[in-house]
DNA sequence: ATGCAAACATGATGGTCATAATTTAAATCT
DNA sequence: AGATTTAAATTATGACCATCATGTTTGCAT
């Protein structure tokens, strides 16, 4: 069977879209071709005329993943003005973020297995970090562009840490009181010290 | 063949030793029992005499090596002193420390992994973790111990997302780069701004 | 209209996986 | 010393894995 050209890429986009989905919920190792591919709707065979590996899948379904969430932070900085870095804040530091990682930020669910992996799951992920760390830059508060610079790498360190560890904690109250953590200790503009609000 | 009670306890004592490694270096779901035995130098087939299942080893490796981190801390602590945060975050921020996943942090090296895996690991995580935390709010600055407890949370967030990131970027510069940005910033006891150093 | 090739399905390959039953042989107990 | 217990080896099981060869259909260029 055949099927036109705008519909075989159309296949293809949806398997990385299934793809960069399953890999964060599950992890490179956690999920085969074959369930890959039945979820987007085909079978396993067709797989390797579309893909060199599934390590190729999995560094374009990573790139895809962040290419998306860059996306999404880039328009929500440009529509929510001065309140966007908290905006950003409360969202990506939410129960709801954590508890929808298929969904979420591709360096919070996929950055250890992007490390195991290496090869070109890891330069792609490498490219595709550059534009949200020139994002951030811009939200951050700092006098100069060097200060910005280290301002977001700080921040998204914590963002990324405080969120992969509200996820793997079993207890529900501390896993809030780490996002809570992170969401005030960020969202004070001049300055990261204690909390000292009434 | 048989051996001595002593022999079986110290052989159940380096699988969990030789797993708590290789779960660290390549996920949970990147090595199999048999290789793990194997590297213990033991075959696969007395695991199921020893452990539940692979998911128990994961939890009782895990446990293992919080418990082995946390002690590593907490000596650290006790012998240097008012300089102790400093030294911690030198050692944990260093290319050394990125570069030996397998002996180094396990929040940092299997945190996503808990989160997906769930069941015993997840709590056995969740155990080990608190004692990372009341250590580290020991060493942190803050007037109260509230203060401090946020302050542990937001430290070791920013540590573990750094040193995640650091491992999954390609380039060594940026590598580089994202540690250096965290030990300043978090090096700095009063506060947490931009970096004015001379 | 016709033939080629692309896209996908089917099915097979050889490997690895977790788990488990059986066997072997030595340690410990009587 | 002999019986019993048990750690670990051997071997088996059946599911799953990535990869690929081949078959079938059909869009598309000629």
């Amino acid at each position: 069977m055949r099927v036109s050209k705008e519909q075989a890429a159309e296949n293809r986009r949806r398997v990385v879209e299934v793809a960069s989905a399953l890999f964060r919920e599950r992890g490179f190792n956690g999920i085969g071709v074959a369930d890959l591919m039945k979820e987007a709707g085909l079978t396993h065979g067709g797989f390797y005329g579309q893909f060199a590996s599934k390590e190729d899948l999995a560094a374009e379904a990573c790139a895809h993943a962040m290419e998306v969430a860059a996306e999404r932070w880039r328009v929500s900085a440009e529509t929510k003005g001065d309140e966007a870095l908290a905006a950003l804040l409360d969202s990506y530091l939410s129960p709801r973020h954590r508890d929808r990682s298929a969904a979420g930020c591709p360096i919070a669910a996929l950055g250890i297995d992007v490390a195991r992996q290496g090869g070109v799951a890891r330069s792609a992920f490498t490219r595709g970090l550059r534009p949200f760390l020139d994002g951030l830059s811009r939200l951050v508060p700092g006098r100069s562009a060097e200060a910005k610079r280290k301002a977001a790498l700080t921040t998204l360190s914590e963002m990324v840490g405080a969120l992969i560890l509200a996820r793997a904690v079993d207890d529900p109250a501390l896993s809030e009181e780490i996002l809570e953590a992170a969401r005030t200790s960020l969202g004070r503009p001049p300055g990261k010290q204690e909390a000292g609000d009434a």
